[in-house]
DNA sequence: TTTTGAGTTGTTCGA
DNA sequence: GTCGAACAACTCAAA
């Protein structure tokens, strides 16, 4: 019996329900779908088409030949499953609502062919609608979300093994992926990318063992220092579903058993893991929360619109060198440090009083790991009109991060050579040097690096005005 | 139903 | 220089 396998964001062999599935019925036809029609607001962005791209290639090799189509899958998928004869189509859930409508739809019309359809947790710990509140509702705070979840962590299961897959000598005609031009080619800005992540399976594991070695021991005081390597840049690959976070989580478990050592760490980390599950919780019972205020108060809230400041931000040309080093690692990379993403998301919103929505817009495209739940529940969180979100008086000050989180500048002077001679003492904040300090470290305030685009403690009152105004407003 | 305790990641001010 | 309190009240979750 022949099953026609759609692949989205589970880019894997091993521990994938769908495919599993697939291979205990029979011969597998592997297929992805470039589809740019049922993504709501939100298309594929340029780094992420970049990773795409990559672990695409390294799938079709893995899986000995995939199809590849574009287009709307809803009519992709039910044609190919006559054009081949399967006699069932099967994938892994995802969780946005756009593919969550899309996948609705093609069950029904399947379904309508007399083909069978089965769908497979695969991307999540734990569903979203698994995990209730003792009122049956669902989570609106981390803590006692993830406190749920640990209450029935029983319940994860043990990862499935890569299966041999039987793939019909003959498959229908597929694209060709150069041809889909995923690649940045006027200009690219991904040049070298090649030599920081290797996308696909294979460098998932790689990413994974090389961070519980080297990585986990220190990783709850080590996170939030940029400058080390104590973060696990698995996002990408949770992203793609070239490693799932089952996998994740057993990986972590297993090392925390043979080191007793490793619990703090290790419960922190997957607490971060956490973190991804509840994002998707809180997507799934709010499937606006990429485009509204979760809290509905702050629809009132007086947001700038100064496209000159918003395009500072991008390029990491504030004035504020903690935050102008993030933006820049971000271009440069297609990631960012965890504390860094935090510094300069509060400075946009806060200090640039720029919608939030701004922000998401940016990261959407920039960042490989871009995921829809993650980043919309991080932008609403540091802007406070999100589940769970930080209060409205906290208010990252750009100079005092830079200080505590790099402390020798190492980081911060990686990524804005201009000031590398600058001593630590003025490196978070260059206009406060003396003339002969900054003339020594060949630093030309308004020509080399500019001055401060906006003053913090002025910016920072402002910004406290502004939540003045969503503090008397209504909710819903 | 009512009550109670708690809530990822901070900053500033004044004693 | 250090340390605790204030920054608001609100919403959430469970007892």
């Amino acid at each position: 019996m022949t099953t026609l396998v759609w692949f989205r964001n589970d880019l894997r062999l091993a521990d994938n329900p769908a495919l599993a599935w697939a291979c205990a019925r029979g011969e597998v036809v592997p297929m992805y779908v470039l589809d740019e029609v049922n993504v709501g607001h939100w298309p594929l962005g340029g780094a992420g088409k970049w990773w795409l791209h990559y672990s695409l290639k390294e799938f079709a090799q893995n899986l000995a030949g995939i199809i590849l189509k574009r287009g709307d899958a809803r009519e992709i998928i039910p044609a190919l499953a006559q054009e081949t004869g399967a006699t069932a189509v099967c994938w892994n859930r995802r969780y946005d609502p756009a593919g969550i409508a899309c996948d609705r739809d093609l069950k029904e019309l399947l379904r309508g062919m007399d083909i069978e359809v089965a769908s497979h947790k695969a991307n999540l710990l734990f569903e979203p609608w698994d995990v209730q509140t003792g009122a049956g509702d669902d989570y609106k705070v981390f803590t006692p979300f993830w406190k749920a979840c640990m209450d029935k962590a029983a319940s994860i299961g043990t990862p499935l093994p890569a299966p041999k897959v039987q793939v019909p000598a003959k498959l229908p005609a597929s694209d060709k992926l150069d041809d889909w031009g995923l690649l940045p080619t006027k200009p690219n800005w991904a040049a070298g990318w090649e030599n920081l992540w290797q996308p696909g399976e294979q460098g998932a594991q790689i990413r994974l063992q090389a961070f519980l070695q080297e990585g986990l021991h220190g990783y709850a005081a080590g996170r939030d220092m940029p400058a080390h390597n104590h973060t696990s840049r698995l996002s990408p690959h949770l992203h793609f579903g070239e490693i799932s976070p089952r996998q994740v989580w057993h990986a972590t478990q297993n090392a925390m058993s043979h080191d007793k050592a490793l619990a703090k760490d290790g419960n922190k980390f997957l607490a971060e893991v956490g973190w991804r599950e509840f994002c998707h919780h809180v997507l799934y019972h709010a499937p606006a929360l990429p485009e509204e205020n979760w809290r509905k108060q702050f629809d009132a809230y007086p947001w700038e619109d100064d496209r000159a400041a918003l395009k500072a931000w991008q390029r990491g040309q504030t004035g504020y060198p903690f935050v102008d080093a993030g933006m820049r690692e971000l271009w440069h990379t297609g990631t960012m440090h965890n504390r860094v993403r935090m510094v300069v998301a509060s400075f946009l919103i806060k200090h640039l009083r720029t919608h939030w929505r701004e922000g998401e817009n940016w990261f959407w495209d920039t960042l490989l790991d871009a995921d829809l739940a993650n980043n919309a529940a991080g932008w609403q969180w540091v802007a406070g009109s999100g589940a769970d979100g930080a209060p409205y008086f906290r208010i990252f000050n750009p100079i005092t991060q830079g200080y505590k989180f790099d402390p020798d500048g190492v980081y911060t002077r990686r990524w804005l050579p201009e000031l590398a001679k600058l001593p630590t003492q003025y490196l978070f904040s260059p206009w406060e040097a003396p003339a002969e300090v900054l003339a020594k470290a060949g630093v030309k305030l308004g020509e080399t690096y500019p001055r401060p685009i906006v003053g913090h403690a002025q910016a920072r009152a402002a910004a406290l005005a502004g939540y003045e105004i969503v503090k008397t407003a209504k909710g819903d």
